[in-house]
DNA sequence: CTCTCGATTAACCAAGTGGTTAATTGACGT
DNA sequence: ACGTCAATTAACCACTTGGTTAATCGAGAG
């Protein structure tokens, strides 16, 4: 509802959508007209359109005039600020991580020093 | 339209909204009750319940209940996917980055040889 | 037992999204 | 001038989304 949407909830919108992030990914090979981008997918060519107006409200592609073709360009710089924005939660997800290692490795000893004790026992979710 | 969403499109819609974001935010200093998470915004509680509901979806949050509370808790991992996606097109945005960097070099050289020329050239989108 | 409190569910609404087909625009080749 | 081709716009549809208010549920407190 919120109106006024702010930058990273566009990008992060325009993000969300598999035809879109396909279509980016194609764009990271280079420039392409619209035709070209759409020729993978099987929709119509006015999805398409409405695709690419997205990614364009988002500053994630410009596009340029040639003669009677759009010439698609990747602008990445949107997705700077998102990565930047997640960066800021890489402790979280590698102290998961540490967690899942750590389980992984106890359990590793475990089985080397006595084999065939209790029951597996899992990480705890709150330690 | 696609509806059987890959875990990447759910993970980037749910944080394609500011409310959801700000939840994260607070839950990233710390585990909260749905009330606690729901006082800083000027909605009503269901709604808070459902943006909690699509975070759980996403996987990006977990509920264990405490008496009659329910305490949130940050589940980073899916971000980290989305942070691994964003990686790949690094190299774009700080291509860009460095034709800015070029940009201002530029100025900054014509600047110091003959001061006060014409108006503040911007950027061109496509130099 | 009853009342309150935290939270969720139900039912509804307005707006947005992703798709369609049909019509339109603009540049090119003949 | 005419037809064609790339692409967009228009109009429509089904479904989702973010919000609301009212009702419900479950655990404690009196």
């Amino acid at each position: 509802m919120a109106n006024t949407q702010d930058t990273l909830s566009i990008t992060f919108a325009a993000l969300a959508d598999p035809t879109r992030r396909a279509i980016l990914t194609r764009l990271a090979r280079g420039d392409a007209t619209v035709g070209e981008l759409g020729e993978p997918f099987e929709i119509s060519a006015p999805a398409i359109s409405k695709h690419l107006r997205v990614l364009e409200g988002a500053g994630l592609i410009e596009r340029e005039v040639d003669a009677r073709w759009r010439i698609c360009r990747l602008r990445a710089e949107p997705m700077h600020d998102a990565h930047d924005w997640l960066e800021a939660y890489r402790r979280h997800w590698e102290e998961s991580l540490d967690r899942l290692v750590e389980f992984v490795e106890q359990t590793h000893r475990a089985d080397a020093k006595k084999r065939g004790n209790g029951a597996p026992r899992v990480p705890r979710k709150k330690p």
